[in-house]
DNA sequence: CCGGTATAGTGGTATATACAACTATCGAAG
DNA sequence: CTTCGATAGTTGTATATACCACTATACCGG
């Protein structure tokens, strides 16, 4: 059994999390299973029952466990991967789906932005931005054509990056230091027109899902801006919502 | 400025969280905008600093605020409204939307569930449920066709009930005991084929959005499951992700 | 045998206290 | 005028304690 380390830089309820998401992703926990109580994981792992519930609670957040008042903590029984409705760059998400990731890029540009890309990344239009013009594949075949605006201090250093060979999002967050938190997306479907349907193989006419989509780093501040269109038959999206209180 | 009831049953925390929601919505804390501290605002209402942290901390996960250590909390600027990004039923999204919603009964059966209904609604193949066929229009214009698979006992008095002037969400919420709490949903594009082409008055060939929703109410359980198919270009769906460690 | 009550477990809410890590500001010294 | 250090603010983490509300189980009495 794992143990937390208390002197360990990271925070004993993290360590509690990893420890907990380990146990179900070795299927040592299953889906639907009553896990340990606050308590008992308090007394388990040496940490206050507050503690063990702030890990569990941020694991409930995640979807991995729900609880349920005077019985316990269990396993969550939904059937959708985490791995799919979170953010993940395109290599990601191609991995999550048993599907081997390829890129070909079209162009990488300086440019300056344009009023809807600088209202989206809360910059001056006419700001010059780094524009990547990308299409996407999976298992070899085009999937998709991408068409990213990043903008941040130095992000004409991008020029000098591999992109066809490395992960944009984790270029950004290992050598910029610009970990990718969070986004907001659109989706529309449409169809295909003359210039996709010749990179993407497929005739004009046929569905397409459009998506739009910004991501922000540290402080809600906005990174990028994609936009892309996916071959339609050959693309589920997912994702995950929970009923809030509205602003009404 | 309101105030918290000490003996309200609403606990203090979520007492904080409408007022602080209030404040976003009228306009009193705008986007951008330093709160209290949670010092400040634990003074203020009469509460401890943690259920002050606390109701924040709901908050930021709502995305209403963001927060930034050493610094203070923030209010979010980022554009989707929160009513277009979490679970709603159609009513509530068109009005969202700023439109019109209006509903066609279609059919409403009971039926006997198929073996993917089934799965989806971890029942048993063969279960008598509930079985709702409707036309969805946006200020009186077709938008969508919707297949509506609802399981629990007593479903079949939802036969009664008029399913035409009536949200579907907020009458199992109130009449049935059962609120609709988080869902998790696929879409995907494609085109309108002709059955689908008469209801929604588009020609054969139009682009479609198809989605298929599972939605659970309290204990994990599911308890609808709904596919439909929305006109490609009246409709745009929103959603919010975020990086969340992997399970890897 | 059934129903009601008591007890022991669970998660939910709340407060108090302490310290760590980060950030901003101000004043003093060079 | 600039830089550095000190101080005061913030959020982040952690523990202890207490009580509430819900659930399940067991036992007892009718």
């Amino acid at each position: 059994m794992s143990t937390i380390v208390r002197k360990s830089p990271l925070p004993r309820y993290y360590q509690l999390k990893e420890i907990m998401r380990e146990k179900i992703r070795s299927g040592e926990w299953k889906p639907g299973d009553l896990i340990p109580s606050e308590r008992e994981l308090g007394e388990q792992y040496g940490i206050s029952r507050m503690t063990a519930r702030q890990a569990i609670t941020e694991l409930v957040n995640e979807g991995l466990f729900y609880r349920e008042q005077g019985k316990g903590t269990f396993v969550s029984r939904r059937k959708i991967t985490q791995q799919l409705i979170h953010l993940t760059g395109f290599t990601e998400d191609m991995k999550a789906r048993g599907q081997q990731p390829g890129t070909r890029v079209l162009s990488a540009e300086m440019r300056p932005a344009d009023e809807a890309v600088a209202e989206r990344l809360r910059i001056k239009p006419g700001l010059q931005i780094f524009r990547l013009h990308r299409l996407r594949l999976a298992d070899g075949e085009p999937l998709a054509i991408e068409v990213s605006h990043i903008s941040f201090i130095g992000c004409e250093k991008l020029l000098e990056e591999d992109l066809e060979h490395n992960s944009l999002y984790r270029l950004l967050e290992t050598k910029y230091g610009l970990p990718l938190l969070e986004a907001d997306q659109e989706l529309e479907a449409g169809l295909i027109g003359s210039e996709e349907a010749q990179y993407l193989k497929v005739p004009v006419g046929s569905p397409a899902l459009f998506t739009r989509r910004v991501t922000y780093t540290e402080r809600n501040q906005p990174i990028e801006y994609a936009s892309s269109v996916y071959c339609g038959n050959k693309y589920v999206f997912y994702t995950h919502m929970k009923r809030e209180q509205l602003l009404s």
